[in-house]
DNA sequence: AGAAGTGCCCAAAGCGCTTTGGATACCAAA
DNA sequence: TTTGGTATCCAAAGCGCTTTGGGCACTTCT
């Protein structure tokens, strides 16, 4: 069923059964009520890519997926980031187009996607330092707003984040306050924006103290469980181990722990552990009794309001906007006082 | 830039250019030649909205994405199933629109997709039960490929699943072979329809020796971590707590570890655990030596598969196909023999 | 009574592409 | 020389929608 047939059904001018239906005030409410009822009955909607074409609205917006080229690896976080935009795009009529592409092809995908006209704006994801796209995509001059941010990007641009620099500064100084000392950074990798900024905030929190960072003590790289369990496993059969973990991801301190207690370790007790939590679905921290020390994050939020964002731009022209989330410090029982020992 | 523009700086006609572009043999190489580097030089894509039009090819594939209303979670497989389809779709020129909906949204979502004329094919994710999606989409008329399958379905459908019920059957019967007599399954949601699967190859090995499963030993839930502790933590109070833990999924063998080892347990002496392993980019199981024994089976295969299977279908017409794959049992460390008692 | 709205509807152009059905030129075959 | 074939190109229709620019019949105002 298209307008052509609706129209010729009802015995009225396409013109008149579209404006109908897009509530136009030219039609009389008596014949809108019909028409509506029609196209309901007949399961009539108009067909999106020949409104778009019409429009010049393509009423969808793209997402880049980059696929780390390296561990194959899929940012676990995405599915709830776009859990949360996709409710939004609906709400609001827009599609979600996806394009999952290796580190290599992103330019070619975003040069794609403004091309083919396939989408009004594009939201992207895991900026690192110095990220190219920022540029390109000014310079293709689609509407596109970065969850995270790119801390050396030249020129303006629209962005929703998390304060993690203040998050993982605060972090560290409960750590301190705990007393422990050797405390050791598991980042994600810091080719990440989000990455440097939270060592920042580390740093930032031990420096506040006349400490410095002990760089044996920091590292770096994607936040699978492995990583994580490895990186403790290796930090811990040192001489001076640390006493506390300071952990860019719940995945990764699923692995922290895993180490901690292959060791004969208690975690909480003997060593304290804080992860920062991006409140994934799947994996709460815990249940009635948090079993993580974290800076907490609802990525789902951040996916709303990036989508809001973006959409809100697209409608009303307006210029780049910005968003600072702060993430909260919640308790849970994986810190604890250093034991004794110096 | 577009067709027309083009074609005018050519000094070619609309129709040539497209043809040389798109590789007619109508028009000589030569001019091929001369209208393929005017079209990189000038960064010449065609407006996909306006050839989809003409075609009547939408050249994308709508993914259905439910969000379960209960836990607000979306299932962390989907990163990666993703991930492996996206990765055959733009191999093939395609794009990938998702549609995040929740349980209720579901049958509108699909009609939508239909009556907009958004896309070309369909994929259906985690089937349920009676699911009324696959005659749903036949009555629809587009092409769709299952992830899984919809064990009661009267008609035919294309699906790409893994032998869950041969899997846990196998699974099972290793468990058996270890000794284990009161074993629990930590199983996903038993309207879905895997989970039916492998409560059957479940009960199925189980029978094969005379036992019958005990129900109190089994549960079945969204498979959070936190669903895992909690029923590990319950079973294991048991005054006849089960020995061996069989488990939907890796998340949730997480979180079985988890209550075993706050007992003072230890995973694979005194209790052991199988689980199934989606081989989630994020989450490989262990390092060198496998922490889990596991029935594996990757769920970005399998997203490439469906992917290519949908493909094909659109492609030659072909009638619904049918894959079933076959999940490996690799051994870990969290599997043992039953210790002496009783 | 005539002018000026106003409410309701329509024909047709146009969005950017593909594709049908020629047109033209050239060459080999009859 | 005529015919038929082949290689190369083009004009125009059409995909399904929105939107411009009226048209027509009533009211309402002067």
């Amino acid at each position: 069923m298209n307008l052509k047939q609706l129209s010729e059904l009802l015995h009225l001018s396409q013109t008149t059964v579209s404006r109908a239906l897009n509530g136009y005030p030219e039609v009389s409410e008596a014949t809108r009520k019909r028409v509506q009822a029609a196209a309901q009955a007949h399961g009539y909607a108009p067909n999106m890519r020949a409104r778009s074409l019409a429009t010049g609205r393509a009423m969808s917006i793209g997402h880049v997926i980059p696929v780390s080229s390296k561990h194959e690896m899929v940012n676990p976080v995405f599915a709830d980031f776009i859990a949360g935009a996709g409710e939004t795009y609906s709400r609001n009529g827009y599609d979600m187009v996806l394009s999952v592409v290796s580190d290599d092809g992103e330019e070619a995908a975003y040069r794609a996607f403004k091309m083919k006209g396939s989408v009004d704006g594009i939201i992207v994801h895991a900026p690192r330092l110095g990220d190219p796209r920022i540029h390109l995509l000014n310079e293709i001059g689609l509407p596109f707003v970065v969850h995270g941010r790119a801390s050396d990007a030249q020129e303006p641009y629209a962005w929703v984040d998390v304060n993690n620099t203040h998050a993982f500064e605060r972090a560290t100084r409960f750590l301190l306050d705990l007393g422990h000392r050797r405390i050791a950074l598991v980042n994600g990798l810091e080719t990440m924006d989000f990455a440097i900024r939270r060592r920042h905030g580390f740093e930032a929190a031990l420096a506040e103290r006349g400490l410095s960072a002990d760089l044996a003590l920091i590292s770096s790289d994607e936040m699978t469980e492995a990583y994580g369990h490895d990186t403790a496993r290796a930090l811990l059969a040192r001489p001076d181990p640390p006493t506390a973990f300071l952990v860019s991801s719940m995945i990764t301190a699923i692995g922290v722990r895993r180490a901690i207690e292959e060791l004969g370790l208690v975690m909480g007790r003997d060593v304290s552990v804080i992860t920062h939590d991006d409140e994934l679905s799947y994996f709460r921290n815990g249940g009635d009794t948090r079993l993580y020390t974290a800076t907490r994050s609802s990525v789902r939020e951040a996916g709303k309001r990036s989508a809001e964002m973006l959409l809100d731009m697209i409608h009303n022209q307006t210029g780049p906007q910005e968003l600072l989330l702060e993430a909260e410090l919640t308790l849970g029982q994986s810190t604890g006082p250093t034991s004794k020992e110096t």
